[in-house]
RNA sequence: CCUGCUGUAGCUCAAUUGGUAGAGCGCUGGAUUGUGGAUCCAGAGGUUGUGGGUUCGAGACCCACCGGUAGGACCA
């Protein structure tokens, strides 16, 4: 191949690829999460990456372009738009259409897994791929599963350490009732305002009332133009948002009098009052979940109770303190499954962002050890030798200790670096002279490197070679495991 | 997609008003025929993002494109 043919080693833009660490991390807490979500008794489901466009919904492809939005091609099977799937709802709704008879009824499921999302702009905390942990009851009219979504929502966040949260819930219906008492009908204004709404956050009142009327310059500068509507709907809905209260009681009254003349918006505040009932004999503290008339949510098909978790704790963006933000989502959908059978299946749950969390951990430095204990490393001083290496790795494997084989084929020195690098905690080393008295020599790296700290003379360390020491060969796999235990105390000590 | 900032070695960054492209870290080798982490020495590594322009001369100035980044739009 010539130069200028060759391909470029570069990875496509929004994806990652994780080493050990990372990965191990997000493991981790993907089984802390979903262990909660089992006991509350949901089921463990997977589900292929890659659906049909139609069955995805009209969320987020349109018929003009099927891949808006997805990562979208077009199979050669049956002529038809596949496409990676961008949540793990849709596919599930699937599933329950296909195949709902032999399923319970309700059907509590989890899943978790990659979702793929074609963003325009991929940037350093949103990206083209990324791991959502799901839970949703599919087939219950009851707000019990809603009030249990606040529940298994707060429980995963203890389970993962994190104490400071904050479940934030809110009901389109009392949105809804929000617009009718606006008499907005028109789609893109009720749009419009919606987005307003999801924005206090961060424009603050101020900003939503400019948004609401002529409009406003953000941050960056530009203009925002506003949805001019008249004074009196700015100021009911500047009252609207006004409703959030110290108790989710005091919220659900302060909605009703926005709610009252329209049906909806009642029976979104009874909805809400109905949650309430749940999370009071669950003992939930206020603070962990609130009734909140600013969350919206995005997506289009929720239709009751909407949820969200935020992270309230500020973090420092170059200097200047920010909300962390949002961490989970999910709500009520009571018309995903009716879309495939024309029959109304109500369904709730919610999704948590696994990879927002780990980095709302590492900022918190709750992340587990940085590097993980590698693997006892067997050094090859000598070649002519290396069947007796072999045996050496043989014998600690069989002992269940992790252990290889040097592989180069460097210098010893190197080796020494390799083992460094992988962070061994032992290295076997075997010359002529260990051959010739039947023993092995067994270097502590741990203990050699903090010695190291201390000596200053060249010359003095490496003849004295402290951490380390020459045993009995038939000794090997008890000595490697004393020093593997007294590794495992130190770095314990040093987390703890 | 809009706006601002930015692009120099693998990484972090230097380079007076336009005048010969440098350092630290890392990497490789050596001092030490068998020892990572201390110290010293040496070496490799660059068409200064790409293309054009101004100039005797451009890393620097101008234009376009590409990439990164921050904010916004959109999305969650």
């Amino acid at each position: 191949m010539s130069e200028t043919n060759r391909p470029k080693a570069r990875k496509p833009k929004g994806f990652r690829d994780s080493f050990a660490s990372q990965s191990m991390e997000r493991q981790e807490m993907i089984a802390t999460i979903c262990d909660v979500y089992s006991k509350f008794g949901f089921e463990l489901l997977e589900t292929s990456c890659i659906e049909y466009v139609d069955a995805l919904g009209k969320f987020l492809p349109d018929q003009d372009q099927p891949d808006a939005g997805v990562f979208a091609m077009k199979d050669d099977l049956d002529d038809q738009w596949l496409a990676l799937r961008y949540d793990l709802t849709a596919p599930l709704a699937r599933v329950v259409a296909e195949f709902g008879d032999d399923l319970p009824t309700p059907f509590r499921r989890y899943q978790h897994g990659p979702v793929w999302r074609r963003e325009i702009k991929p940037s350093k905390d949103r990206f083209r791929e990324f791991f959502q942990c799901d839970f949703d009851t599919v087939g219950c009219e009851t707000m019990a599963a809603d009030a249990e979504v606040c529940l298994v929502l707060s429980e995963a966040m203890r389970a993962l350490g994190i104490d400071e949260f904050v479940v934030r819930v809110n009901n389109r219906k009392v949105l809804n009732g929000l617009m009718a008492s606006l008499e907005i009908t028109e789609p893109a204004v009720r749009l419009g305002i919606l987005r307003t709404l999801d924005k206090l956050d961060d424009i603050r009142i101020e900003g939503v009332k400019q948004q609401l009327g002529p409009g406003r310059k953000d941050k960056s500068g530009s203009w925002n133009e506003g949805l001019h509507l008249p004074y009196s709907s700015i100021n009911r809905v500047v009252e609207f948002l006004q409703c959030k209260m110290p108790t989710r009681r005091e919220t659900c009254d302060a909605f009703l009098e926005f709610a009252a003349g329209s049906p909806d918006g009642v029976e979104g505040v009874n909805e809400l009052k109905s949650i309430e009932q749940y999370l009071e004999v669950s003992d939930i503290a206020q603070e962990f979940v609130t009734f909140d008339p600013s969350l919206v949510r995005g997506l289009e098909y929720y239709t009751g109770p909407v949820f969200e978790i935020e992270l309230p704790f500020e973090v420092k963006v170059k200097g200047k303190p920010k909300k962390f933000g949002s961490v989970a989502g999910g709500g009520r959908y009571d018309y995903l499954v009716e879309r495939f059978t024309g029959k109304k299946v109500p369904a709730t749950g919610a999704s948590i962002g696994v990879d927002r969390l780990l980095a709302a951990l590492s900022l918190l430095q709750k992340t587990k050890s940085e590097a993980s204990l590698g693997p006892v490393v067997v050094t090859m001083m000598d070649k002519e030798q290396g069947l007796e290496y072999q045996k050496i790795v043989n014998e600690l494997r069989d002992a269940g200790i992790r252990s290889e084989l040097y592989l180069g084929d460097r210098k010893f020195k190197a080796q020494m670096k390799y083992a460094d690098k992988r962070n061994s905690p032992v290295v076997v080393i075997a010359g002529s002279n260990e051959f010739e008295d039947g023993t092995v020599t067994l270097k502590n790296m741990f203990l050699g490197k903090a010695l190291s700290q201390e000596v200053e003379d060249n010359q003095a360390w490496r003849k004295g070679q402290p951490a380390q020491s020459t045993v009995k060969r038939e000794d090997l796999v008890q000595s490697v495991t004393d020093i593997i235990n007294q590794v495992d105390l130190v770095t314990q000590n040093n987390q703890a």
